[in-house]
DNA sequence: AATAGCGACTTTACCGGTTCAGCACGTGGC
DNA sequence: GCCACGTGCTGAACCGGTAAAGTCGCTATT
């Protein structure tokens, strides 16, 4: 590694070769207007030749914009592997990021406190150009931040929690209601849910949507709701102490919050002697892969995650760009019927 | 968005608070002899009371160290999501790069070529201090890449793949080993295993030490090998195939080369009409939580992950320290046995 | 007493771009 | 023939730091 010293080539080398100044450079590179055609071609043969890009670094510190977004993800390492949906979000946003040549600064955190730390230093910092927030929770501190910063963010998550900020998300309610729609049409009448964490704002929407729902439909259905930290184990827990109730008692659907807790609990049903889907209807939320390779396969509520990641960087840059504040749902979740359910 | 335009304080206002010049201010931050106590601590209280931080971004530019590592990571993102592997590794990564303040750059590249593009432009562009490369194929070009940039780098996999490069890897070799002379032990004479990519380097060493193995115990004993993508669909349709032969002929035990393929194995031995581990007995690799959420729980090859991601991070500093290249071998995985392997 | 040496800072020159005031030149109007 | 103006480009200042060379006062040496 004591290797070649690196022959870094500047603005001032294209320009030299150009037979420019590099303010000339800088102006073709930026395509602004006030240079001449011939001019401008020259300076690009140029800086093809000597393989040259003007330093992010540099453009940074020159003031102009920063070609970084933020995305700090404040949940246990441990969970987070196990979550097909964070990567494939962020190879949403990836795919939109590289478009830009902008890159992606991840930042694993332990609280939400650190992630605001984290969002003023890398603002003040000119680290960031614009950052992502995701996992908003009741009273959540980062809008004011934000505002406060005058930082460019999109929010991740329903307009009722995101106070204010530009957001993108997925109609959860409706997509709640879906689902009990159409295991109360399959006529189950005592159904379950295993929500994630409590704190987080898109799972209490989920709860009341889940409740009223319920209710709504048939005023002598049941409804349990169990809060969970998104893990499988807690998701096999919670299948437990719901599947233990008597056969006449027990709920005869099971909805979960996200794919791995249905797993688990496709697991917890085999284990206790029960079959799926004759004897209990098991239906996942967000639907990868994993959904497919289970036995019986899962029913989902599935959506795209990937264009959800695409359609947040979008916005984002739209806000970085100067928009105004807006709401922008993506498509809503749609029932994906598979071997897990059926009536009861 | 419109909000505050931010007022950014600069080394110039805390020199100017702590009475001193911006030289000084840097001197003291950069913990450089030269400056007596008390003048250290009146320029600390003074961007203590300012809340200044250097800016990481005209550090870089002034030429001393960047503060940012890179890993570009070459798959589809549908694979990824699913790899608890990947958010694990990255995690443990995090874990050290914290504690240093140095953030991590992630970006998912779609080919080899375009890794390497992106280790030549960030390197030029010093938007990383240094790399960590994955995923190793036979006459991978990145070392010679990274060789005659002068970048800073470590190879995550075994030293026969990473050409001279300082490495750090798991002995793959020798866990394949355990794990078939383990089901050996158990009775098992007929061992299939479920590889990964076979353009892989750590697939081709698992490859030949399965082989070996085999053979060395016992000249009579089978072994099949099918090569996948890593996919839960790969790994269900090789399943499938190894499985479809008469009772006397097919596989009694199955190795895969991650757990996402496992639990499909499991899934389709149950579609088959299989007994898991009665018929057939299924061992997965890398052992995410995953392994314990099937029914039953997989038997697998496990290791630290996490563990492994800090190792590599922590050696990476050393390389852009200008450590010697060298080879940092990590604990071997080590055998779990739980639900899905037994005698034959 | 002159000088060397050192500690504690300050000065100054970059790093690689952006930006803007200014300048030279050609053109059209009167 | 002179002036105003637009075009095309240059030069210098600046962004927020780092680093090397320079300054100044004081003690130790010869």
């Amino acid at each position: 590694m004591t290797a070649t010293p690196a022959p870094r080539v500047t603005i001032k080398d294209v320009a030299a070769r150009a037979g420019v100044s590099k303010g000339a450079v800088s102006l073709a590179f930026n395509r602004k207007p006030g240079l001449s055609e011939a001019t401008r071609d020259r300076i690009f043969r140029a800086a093809r030749e000597l393989g040259w890009a003007p330093s992010p670094t540099a453009r940074t510190l020159a003031g102009s914009r920063v070609d970084v977004v933020g995305l700090a993800v404040c949940r246990p390492a441990r969970l987070l592997g196990l979550e097909p949906f964070y990567m494939e979000f962020v190879s949403g946003v990836e795919s939109v990021l590289v478009e830009r040549s902008c890159a992606l600064l991840l930042r694993l955190v332990r609280s939400p406190d650190e992630e605001v730390g984290l969002m003023e230093s890398w603002w003040r910092g000119r680290q960031v150009g614009g950052s992502i927030l995701v996992d908003f929770r009741a009273d959540d501190p980062r809008p004011a931040v934000a505002g406060r910063l005058g930082l460019p963010v999109v929010a991740v998550g329903h307009p009722s929690l995101t106070g204010g900020l530009t957001s993108v998300w997925t109609d959860d309610a409706t997509a709640v209601t879906e689902a009990v729609r159409y295991l109360a049409a399959l006529g189950h009448r005592r159904i379950a849910r295993v929500g994630g964490a409590a704190a987080l704002g898109h799972t209490s929407i989920r709860t009341t949507a889940f409740d009223e729902t319920v209710r709504a439909l048939e005023p002598a259905a049941r409804a349990w709701q169990v809060a969970t930290d998104f893990s499988g184990d807690a998701g096999a827990r919670a299948t437990r102490s719901l599947l233990a109730a008597a056969p006449g008692e027990r709920p005869t659907a099971i909805v979960y919050d996200n794919d791995i807790m249905a797993v688990a609990g496709l697991s917890v049903a085999a284990e206790m002697g029960l079959r799926v889907p004759d004897d209990v209807s098991l239906l996942a939320w967000d639907d990868s892969q994993l959904c497919r390779l289970t036995h019986p396969t899962l029913s989902a509520m599935s959506h795209d995650v990937h264009g959800f990641g695409a359609e947040v960087a979008r916005t984002l840059f739209g806000v970085i760009a100067g928009e105004d504040p807006g709401s922008h749902p993506v498509p809503t979740p749609v029932l994906t019927p598979r071997g897990s359910t059926a009536p009861p």
